[in-house]
RNA sequence: GCGCUGGUAGUGUAGUGGCUAUCACUAUGGCUUGCCAAGCCAUAAACCCGGGUUCGAAUCCCGGCUAGCGCACCA
């Protein structure tokens, strides 16, 4: 398998350990070892490249440990549970509300259990008496401070740290929409069983994007600008049918509605255009939507960009429409306005009835209660006035009937400037350590040279962890001192440079395939004649002589691909 | 969480109750060579963890951890 042969080098060559290896390791969690996190390091920064600078959305930085509020709020401590009963004879495992869908409608752990002792539902394995209805939180939790009640849990997605500061956000972003906010942060998910390596972890690192929009218009002001990028989609419909994924431009997917909206298709087309620029080639890479019951209960169109990995096809990056179903319920659980004021381009001039209450008859009548009376009179509904006399109001616990003489209607006409809406979000989420794992298993080769198997990681330049490999020849003598040279000018350029001079040159251009460093720099004696160098390139395992002047610049050119291989030296 | 199969130097492995635990690659130092994993010498490096059985356990048994696969799960 594939995935074995990944792992193994990724092991070997210092990209990926398993954490706590000397204690036993435990499953769900890996360490990125020294050229692992460069190359995570370098993804997440090509991330930022394209979030923060092009799209301009600034990045902050929220706590992992989240209070219990929030994420009783975000519908975390009730919905992301499983409810798990096991069978008090074979011991197998089941989710105890999908044994009692047939037989009542109930989400909740007693509702559950209830329906399961009154129908007396058995085990479907083996007809056995089934134990205690559990559930199970897939947020870690823990306590705040050295005695403290207070619940906190490790969050399992940086999301709701953005939504909570959407207030300042708003103010921040100075009142209007759309705007958008990132942040790239682990989040923990204490999963049952984790499997196949950095693919599920328990702790992982997701880079978020949250793009508030307003309800009303989801058209993206730069729809245009990707609007003609073909994208290989899997909508609900094709995958009911059995049919095949459809190749499509984001403008033509938004025109017949298979994508919902344009600010969805944009943020589509932004996948795509990331994924394929860290190095996911477009035949590995569609989208999938979510079916309808497969979507979480706070959207309303979601699409999985996946890559077809060995194990299949995994999920990279979810892009979700969320709805206002955060920013409203963080409003009704904290008490905090999240809406926003939309301003209209020209102010309106609305007529509508006014309800007036007429404290000369109020007051005499009801003394210091007038205002109360007022003030239930004030929440009527205007269209409702005829009905005045029938009316009932309530105040301080007693209801009364309206006398129509309490009230006086009129009709005025005001400008409105604008109106309180609540912002729909539109959601990219990705799994940064997924990325990183399907860079290494679609660059991995395995190739015949002369007989000799040569692996090579055929990363881009843009990622890979070393940038240059600087080998001297010879171990001793002027070479070295050259080599170092030449090391360090390429260091004081920010490249990524490693210095080797341990055993045989052709050893150390394998060992450097092996970890996908695109260039090596090699220093012989026809060096210290005429000030050249050569530069193998991996791919292609062909040599140039170039000079050592502007050796930095050549580098820099060939690592951004400005500048064509062969053209720069001549071949060796 | 269940089932099946595995876990021996960094990597891949041999070893079915008694060895100083096999071999190769890798790594480090040296000699030699001098542009694609060459050769020679030397060195370093392992029985997943815990119990049990036995005079004696890498080997057999039990439990745990872990890996792959299948089931279940994946808001």
């Amino acid at each position: 398998m594939k995935y074995e042969r990944v792992i193994e080098l990724a092991k070997r060559r210092g990209f990926l350990w398993p954490s706590f290896e000397i204690y036993g390791a435990t499953a769900g969690f890996w360490d990125f070892g020294p050229l692992g996190a460069i190359l995570k390091r370098r993804v997440e920064n090509l991330w930022r490249e394209l979030y923060v600078i092009r799209e301009g959305f600034f990045e902050i930085e929220s706590p992992t440990i989240g209070v219990e509020d929030m994420f009783a709020a975000s519908g975390h401590i009730d919905n992301f549970v499983d409810l798990i009963v096991d069978c008090k004879k074979c011991g197998e495992m089941f989710r105890a509300d999908h044994l009692a869908q047939d037989v009542g409608k109930e989400s909740t752990r007693d509702g559950v259990a209830k329906l399961i002792k009154a129908h007396n539902i058995r085990c479907p394995e083996c007809g056995g008496e089934l134990g205690e209805v559990r559930t199970f939180n897939l947020m870690f939790r823990t306590t705040i401070g050295p005695s403290s009640e207070r619940v906190g849990y490790l969050r399992p997605e940086t999301a709701q740290g953005m939504f909570v500061d959407f207030p300042r956000l708003l103010r921040f972003y100075r009142d209007k929409l759309p705007f958008g906010v990132v942040q790239i942060g682990k989040a923990y998910r204490n999963e049952i069983s984790p499997r196949q390596g950095v693919i599920r972890l328990r702790e992982f690192t997701l880079a978020e994007a949250e793009i508030f929009v307003d309800p009303r218009d989801k058209s993206h002001p730069r729809f245009d600008e990707v609007s003609d990028t073909v994208l290989r989609l899997y909508p609900e419909k094709e995958q009911l049918r059995g049919k095949d994924e459809i190749e499509i431009s984001v403008k033509n997917a938004v025109k017949k509605g298979i994508i919902l909206n344009q600010f969805m298709g944009y943020h589509l087309a932004l996948v795509h255009l990331f994924l394929t620029g860290v190095g996911i080639k477009p035949e590995n890479l569609r989208f999938r939507q979510h079916k309808k019951e497969e979507m979480a209960h706070y959207a309303a169109d979601c699409w999985d960009a996946e890559t077809l990995l060995d194990l299949g096809w995994v999920e990279l990056v979810g892009i979700a429409d969320r709805t206002d179903y955060d920013l409203k319920s963080h409003a009704k659980k904290s008490g905090v306005d999240m809406g926003v004021f939309v301003r209209y381009g020209k102010p309106k001039v609305v007529e509508r009835l006014r309800i007036k209450p007429k404290m000369d008859v109020l007051g005499p009548k009801f003394k210091d209660g007038a205002a109360k009376v007022a003030d239930a009179l004030m929440g009527l509904r205007p269209e409702r006035l005829d009905e005045l006399g029938k009316e009932m109001i309530e105040v301080d616990g007693k209801t009364m009937r309206i006398d129509p003489s309490w009230v006086e209607c009129e009709r005025v006409s005001e400008e409105v400037h604008g109106e309180k809406v609540a912002p729909h979000v539109i959601e990219p989420s990705y799994g940064i350590d997924r990325i990183v794992y399907a860079l290494l298993e679609h660059s991995l080769a395995e190739e015949a040279v002369e007989g000799e198997k040569r692996l090579v990681l055929r990363l881009p330049p843009r990622v890979a962890p070393i940038q240059v490999a600087v080998l001297p020849l010879l171990t001793k003598g002027d070479l070295v001192e050259v080599a170092e040279e030449v090391a360090s000018v390429l260091r004081k350029n920010a490249t990524l440079v490693e210095y080797d001079d341990s055993g045989t040159i052709g050893r150390r251009y394998r060992r450097h395939d092996e970890i996908g460093t695109p260039f090596a720099i090699t220093i012989d004696h026809q060096s210290l004649e005429d000030n050249t160098v050569t530069i193998r390139e991996r791919d292609s395992m062909k040599q140039i002589r170039v000079s050592i002047d502007g050796i930095s610049d050549t580098i820099r050119g060939l690592l951004d691909g400005k500048i064509q291989f062969e053209r720069v030296g001549t071949l060796v």
